[in-house]
RNA sequence: GGGCGAUUAGCUCAGUUGGUUAGAGCGCCACGUUUACACCGUGGAUGUCGGGGGUUCGAGUCCCUCAUCGCCCACCA
């Protein structure tokens, strides 16, 4: 079967479905994805990100994953021993959560009436259910990952990862026990961090109470002022806090405003000048009372707490601010993180409020049993009638929510375990600001730097079911001969005193331990699990192998680069540096690369719960995933995120709709052209889930997809002409013009592509490829050439050519479209077996294993860009002329240029690619060249073009843009005088630069001179 | 309150160290199926480069300032 019928059975449109089940099982069945260590080879690993178990993949998945395969691609056919090390996160509270929902929508159960090992095994199989749909998305993007390698941060390797981590740290009291001040989340009943707590703006009040003051003295105010914001809080006041000096605070709240105050713009003067006025009245109207209050601080003076009548002190405490309220506040250390603070400088007692669940507890009497919003109500009521509630005001709130679950965070009192921050901050800093750890874009080592120095504890424990079991024994009994005799002997057991609680805490390295361990007493683990990021913190190097010093552990680590979203840097990227310095003792990845977020048309970002999100398998059904990878590529610049406007499209006829943040939470939307219905992501009912549905698309993914079919098409037309190619060397004396162009534009254009890569420029690097084989390739050679495949003297070079210059490109795009690439490589192999130039190589058997192609500065030819480039320019101005002219395509053109010698011999030999593009025929070329008398003219790098319009021209319309031109270029030579006469400039400016622009009037005067020169004909052509 | 980023054609974005007449894709207009491609070809129209000041012979690019948008951190009893 010959070449060339193979090559017209090829469709005109890439089928991306079938090329991409084909190769991605022949690349996984050939091994190239899998990577051992190979000392002869240098390493580079990149750490998988390991996407969360909670859900299905998304665009931003989509994003991060396609830049990491085409830097792993890259690098592989650069000859390192690429490894790509992928897996997935049990995402504790994330997982847990879902299941929950599930389990409570679905079956209306709690997670108690199901029990621990139950729901732990519900959670197992949502795992495995997600993790096959997740690892089959990214298979699905054609990510060349080591699946041999996969990992899951519940497998067995990393929780022996985490055992000893945490047996480390404990062992070096890094790791403690206390009670603190925590984020409760009362719907998911666990701790979180305050990294997965957000503020939102909500209409709230502000309540001014009275709190009597117990048996007032003559001159002493009966009542303390308060105002909170939280009225059920003070069945856990402790006390009142007023300053200790607000004479001197005033004072200093003055200047700091008056200071302002000068700073300000005028327009603002008013609202401080208002600020400063209320300043000024506060110090008649409370400051003598606030001194007072101070005084009866001091005296001992106590406040009797209205509802439950207990005796709390008047403290005094600089946290009350007497600028603020009423300049008292109240204290509720166990709920208030700067209450908290207070209670601990004043030795004031911390009064817990709360159930695990959201009631309130047995400390608030009468309330107990209550949530917090009834409760609140009946607290406002009560004091309402007691006549102890001054005023209430409407007023806006930041409220803290869990991430997690979207409820309100309630902050309480809790024993939980902490990792010790100070050392372990400071090294992780020190490793990006001496550069073991190079930061890309650099703007973000910054926040990673802030967030660090603040060296906050890290509370590591959570109250869930779904992750690693805390590795703690209590045992309350015991003492510690009891401890020595039975761990005698043994390594992988230390313990510490918890003085708070009277007992030992025991951790085990890697081993259970029995309850019955301890002869004649009970020990039991911490019920508790380790929040998530613990277990990801340790990724690069768990998944290793580490604790064992693995061959893998020793070739791979620390790993090449890891690139991810910004919104983790410190969550996790911060910690893997820190677990890694302790556990391995070096930093686990050289390079972190940020990469932009994707948004849609509003700015914002694109999320499930907003119905806004593209489904990647939506985009690579609909356009393969290459298209959907280029396109990501191409618009991964380096300042900007992704702002990338979705529409539905109508199931019924394919009509795009846009969408608006009003039709996007619709169930159901019907369409604008057909008038059809369709179902969205919100359909609920049963006629609205029958429905079709309308996918969410952006017509972003079009450039990716006119790319690869731009890219087949010049392949199918290559491979069409590669029959009978007979491989071999080229004689450089052989080769064309255009052959020397493209060579020399492919050299250059692999230069830029390698740099682009490196410096994770992958817009740089796509738009590089996208005008090269658009512009270039397809638009310049692949024209040019076609003459000469038709030529039997000419055919054999031009097909060598071709054929190596595809091969390139193919070897260039690969890491950004592994698919069509694959099936071209493999097409190409089939009609020229063997490829080069210089040297001939047989093909290797796939592209993506194939040597990335290395620049050739000796085929970088200026001379031959330069005169191609006048060849373009003097096409141009041809096919210009002829659509100016309305002359049809198929009548011949004639013209002439007037030029130098040496421009006549450079573009003499180009006679007939002006006839095969732009149907215009040469007639003659020189100094000595005369305008015909009807012509049309224009300039190209200095030489005169005319066309000859005998016949042809509109005489009227060609005067008119004339005299337009004319009118622009008296302007321009008019400024460029004016510029080369200005002495400043003559002076100061660079003799270059003043050569360029001499080089430019002159270029100007001569456009204009040839201009009225044709005026001129056409008016005496036209009488 | 502190920080970061953005503001360039109708839309989405490029624009190296300041240096000719500011570019691309999509969309729009005109013409065209010429043997790879209509997911195409050829040509065209469209910009006070957010506003204002400054530095400079020269500013989209550097500095100051204001405005708007987005994000992050902190915080308001």
């Amino acid at each position: 079967m010959s070449t060339e019928l193979v090559a017209h059975e090829l469709p005109k449109q890439y089928d991306h479905e079938k090329a991409q089940s084909r190769w991605y099982s022949f690349w996984k069945e050939r091994g190239y994805f899998h990577s051992q260590p190979d000392p002869r080879r240098k390493p580079f690993t990149v750490a998988m990100p390991p996407p969360n178990v909670t859900g299905a993949l998304h665009l931003g998945h989509a994003l991060t994953y396609t830049l990491q395969d085409i830097v792993v691609r890259w690098r592989r056919m650069q000859g390192y021993n690429a490894l790509w090390m992928p897996g997935t996160d049990h995402a504790g509270i994330g997982t847990q959560a879902v299941v929950e929902r599930r389990l409570l929508e679905e079956e209306k159960k709690t997670r108690h009436d199901l029990g621990r090992p139950a729901l732990v095994e519900r959670i197992w199989a949502w795992k495995n259910e997600y993790q096959a749909r997740i690892l089959g998305q990214l298979e699905q993007l054609g990510c060349s990952c080591d699946w041999q390698r996969t990992r899951f941060t519940l497998d067995p390797i990393c929780t022996r990862a985490v055992r000893h981590t945490f047996f480390s740290l404990f062992k070096d009291q890094l790791i403690y026990r206390g009670t603190r001040l925590v984020n409760w989340d009362t719907l998911l009943q666990t701790v979180v961090s305050d990294d997965e707590v957000f503020h939102e703006t909500v209409a709230g009040h502000f309540w001014h109470v009275r709190y009597p003051v117990i048996d007032p003295q003559p001159g002493e105010p009966e009542f303390v002022s308060i105002a909170t914001t939280r009225p059920e809080t003070m069945l856990g006041d402790t006390a009142v806090a007023v300053h200790p000096d607000p004479a001197a605070a005033l004072s200093t709240a003055e200047t700091e405003l008056r200071q302002k105050l000068s700073a300000v713009q005028e327009k603002d003067k008013p609202a401080v000048e208002a600020q400063l006025n209320e300043l000024l009245q506060r110090r008649r109207t409370i400051l003598p009372l606030l001194v007072r209050l101070r005084d009866m601080a001091r005296a001992g003076r106590r406040i009797r707490l209205p509802l439950l009548g207990r005796e709390i002190p008047l403290v005094a405490d600089v946290w009350a601010k007497p600028e603020l309220g009423s300049g008292c506040v109240k204290i509720t250390p166990a709920h208030d993180p700067n209450d908290y603070d207070v209670a601990r400088r004043q030795n004031l007692p911390m009064i817990n409020i709360l159930n695990f669940d959201g009631t309130l507890n047995g400390n608030t009497g009468p309330y107990q049993g209550l949530k917090v919003p009834p409760a609140r109500d009946r607290v406002v009521a009560d004091l309402g009638q007691l006549g102890l509630l001054e005023k209430v005001e409407d007023r806006e709130i930041e409220l803290a929510h869990s991430d997690r679950s979207n409820t309100p965070i309630e902050p309480c009192l809790a024993d939980q375990w902490f990792v010790k921050m100070d050392r372990l901050a400071q090294s992780a800093m020190d490793a990006v600001s001496d550069g073991r750890v190079k930061v890309v874009p650099p703007r973000y080592a910054r926040g990673y730097l802030d967030w660090l120095s603040e060296k906050r504890d890290w509370p590591i424990s959570r109250q869930l079911w779904w992750g690693h079991q805390i590795p703690i024994w209590y045992a309350p009994t015991a003492s510690e001969d009891d401890l020595r005799r039975a761990f005698a002997g043994r390594q992988d057991v230390v313990w510490h005193r918890d003085p708070e609680h009277d007992q030992w805490l025991i951790c085990a390295q890697e081993v259970n331990l029995s309850e019955d361990t301890i002869p004649g007493h009970k020990i039991a683990q911490d019920v508790d699990v380790l929040d998530t990021w613990f277990s990801s913190a340790l990724w690069p190097h768990s998944t290793l192998g580490w604790p064992d010093k693995t061959p893998e552990l020793d070739y791979y680590y620390p790993t090449s680069a890891l690139l991810t979203n910004r919104d983790i840097m410190t969550l996790w990227v911060a910690r893997m540096v820190l677990t890694g310095l302790y556990n391995v003792g070096d930093v686990p990845f050289r390079e972190v690369y940020i990469h932009p977020k994707i948004l849609d048309g509003y700015g914002e970002g694109m999320s499930k719960s907003k119905g806004n999100g593209v489904d990647p398998l939506d985009v690579i059904e609909k356009v393969g995933a290459d298209s959907l990878r280029f396109s990501l590529a191409y618009l991964t610049t380096e300042t900007q995120d992704v702002r990338m406007p979705v529409e539905f499209e109508c199931p019924h006829c394919h009509a795009l709709i846009e969408q608006t943040k009003k039709n996007r939470v619709l169930p159901r939307i019907e369409c604008k052209k057909c008038g059809h219905p369709f179902a969205t992501q919100w359909a609920s009912t049963p006629a609205d889930v029958a429905l079709p549905r309308g996918a969410v698309v952006s017509e972003r993914f079009e450039l990716g997809r006119n790319f690869c079919n731009k890219l087949w098409n010049a392949s199918r037309f290559a491979l069409m002409n590669l029959e009978r190619y007979v491989p071999g060397a080229v004689a450089d004396e052989d080769l064309a013009i255009e052959d020397r162009w493209i060579l020399s534009r492919l050299s250059t254009v692999t230069a830029e592509t390698t740099e682009a890569l490196g410096g994770y420029r992958y817009g740089d690097a796509a738009r590089v490829l996208y005008d090269f084989a658009w512009n270039e390739f397809c638009s310049f050679y692949v024209e040019m050439v076609k003459g000469r495949l038709q030529d039997p003297a000419a055919r054999t070079t031009a097909q060598r050519v071709l054929a190596y210059t595809l091969d390139t490109l193919l070897r260039l795009l690969h890491p950004m479209i592994p698919f069509v690439t694959e099936e071209v490589w493999q097409l190409l192999g089939q009609a020229a077996a063997q490829r080069g130039l210089a040297e001939l190589e047989p093909a290797a058997e796939s592209v993506m294993i194939a040597a990335w192609p290395e620049p050739d500065a000796a085929r970088q030819d200026a001379q031959i860009e330069a005169r191609f480039l006048r060849f373009q320019q003097v096409l141009g101005g041809l096919r210009e002329v002829r659509s100016r002219q309305n002359i049809p395509p198929k009548t011949p053109l004639r013209f002439s240029v007037r030029c130098d010698l040496a421009t006549a011999e450079l573009l003499r030999p180009m006679e007939a690619y002006f006839e095969a593009m732009a149907g215009a025929n040469a007639t003659a070329w020189g100094t000595d060249v005369k305008a015909p008398p009807a012509s049309a003219g224009f300039i190209a790098s200095g030489s005169e073009v005319f066309v000859d319009l005998a016949g042809l021209i509109d005489v009227k319309a060609e005067m008119a843009r004339y005299t337009k031109e004319l009118a622009r270029l008296e302007q321009a030579i008019v400024g460029k005088e004016r510029q080369l006469s200005n002495t400043h400039f003559v002076q100061r400016a660079p003799a270059d630069v003043i050569e360029k622009e001499r080089a430019a009037l002159a270029q100007l005067e001569q456009q204009r001179d040839a201009a009225q020169a044709a005026l001129a004909a056409l008016r005496s052509a036209s009488k």
